[in-house]
DNA sequence: TATAATGTTAGACT
DNA sequence: AAGTCTAACATTAT
């Protein structure tokens, strides 16, 4: 569910709340989650997202959170009954961190080192044409599935996969090495303006994101194709379809976008 | 009841 | 060999 925005926000979120802090309980309600007990103890250095991924940097070592389609994190001052669901309960001294999912698609490890980046490591701080261009060179892929590709640029899913490639008029089904460089710079352009936009809201709430303190984000508010399926295009006033990409809806405007 | 859901990845195929 | 595609993971909501 969350992408590089909503990560982003949760990981500031945190941040102002754990740094420095102390973890004094972890508890495990789902076993597939693994043995993570040992954190315990950790006083936590800063939090910090790589792609998706959220880090929670410890002196030692680095608990890592993904969230996956439908995890969430939940901060929670006085101790009550957790909501359903609830997976994870980490303690501190002032409050407790629940990590809630429906759909047990969520992982945690403990790692002592990086795992390899990305080629580009932060879209939020740019994601510049040229280096897209060669990236993609030789690459027959959909132009859509080559953003979504973690190992290529980290971070975007599918809500702002289909944002940006509208907003930079390109077609998401285009081979990636076909793009001509004023289209790669377009995309460029189109990234600066809806990743920033996009965590200035608090992520996009169309479903059930929530952020660290259970309030939903404003981007669904500028969201222009993503499941819009047979409204007007706000660019060319043209029909929106959907067409199923890797295995995911995509929404476009075949009019405008080329 | 069938389908789809904001993600990733192992294994199959080219 | 490297690039690409598909099914699977587990659950809820429409």
């Amino acid at each position: 569910m969350p992408e590089l925005p909503e990560v982003e926000t949760l990981c500031r979120q945190l941040n102002a709340i754990i740094s420095g802090k102390k973890i004094i309980k972890v508890e495990v309600l789902d076993r597939r989650l693994g043995d993570i007990e040992g954190v315990a103890g950790g006083r936590v250095a800063a939090v910090v997202r790589r792609g998706k991924t959220i880090e929670i940097r410890l002196d030692e070592t680095t608990f890592e959170i993904h969230l996956r389609m439908t995890g969430r994190l939940l901060w929670q001052d006085e101790t009550g009954p957790p909501p359903p669901h609830t997976r994870l309960v980490v303690s501190f001294s002032a409050g407790r961190l629940l990590l809630i999912d429906p759909r047990r698609f969520a992982t945690c490890r403990v790692r002592t080192e990086a795992p390899p980046a990305a080629l580009i490591e932060n879209p939020l701080a740019g994601l510049p044409a040229g280096r897209l261009r060669e990236i993609a060179r030789g690459r027959r892929l959909p132009v859509k599935n080559f953003l979504m590709d973690q190992r290529l640029v980290a971070g975007i899913g599918n809500i702002y996969a289909c944002e940006i490639l509208h907003e930079a008029a390109v077609d998401p089904r285009r081979p990636a090495c076909s793009l001509a460089q004023a289209q790669w710079r377009r995309m460029e352009k189109a990234a600066a303006i809806i990743l920033p936009r996009a965590v200035e809201c608090r992520g996009t709430t169309v479903s059930d994101w929530r952020d660290l303190f259970g309030a939903g984000g404003t981007n669904q508010d500028h969201l222009r194709v993503y499941a819009r399926e047979g409204s007007a295009c706000p660019r060319c006033g043209g029909r929106i379809e959907r067409a199923k990409l890797a295995g995911r809806g995509t929404w476009f405007c075949p009019a405008c976008q080329k």
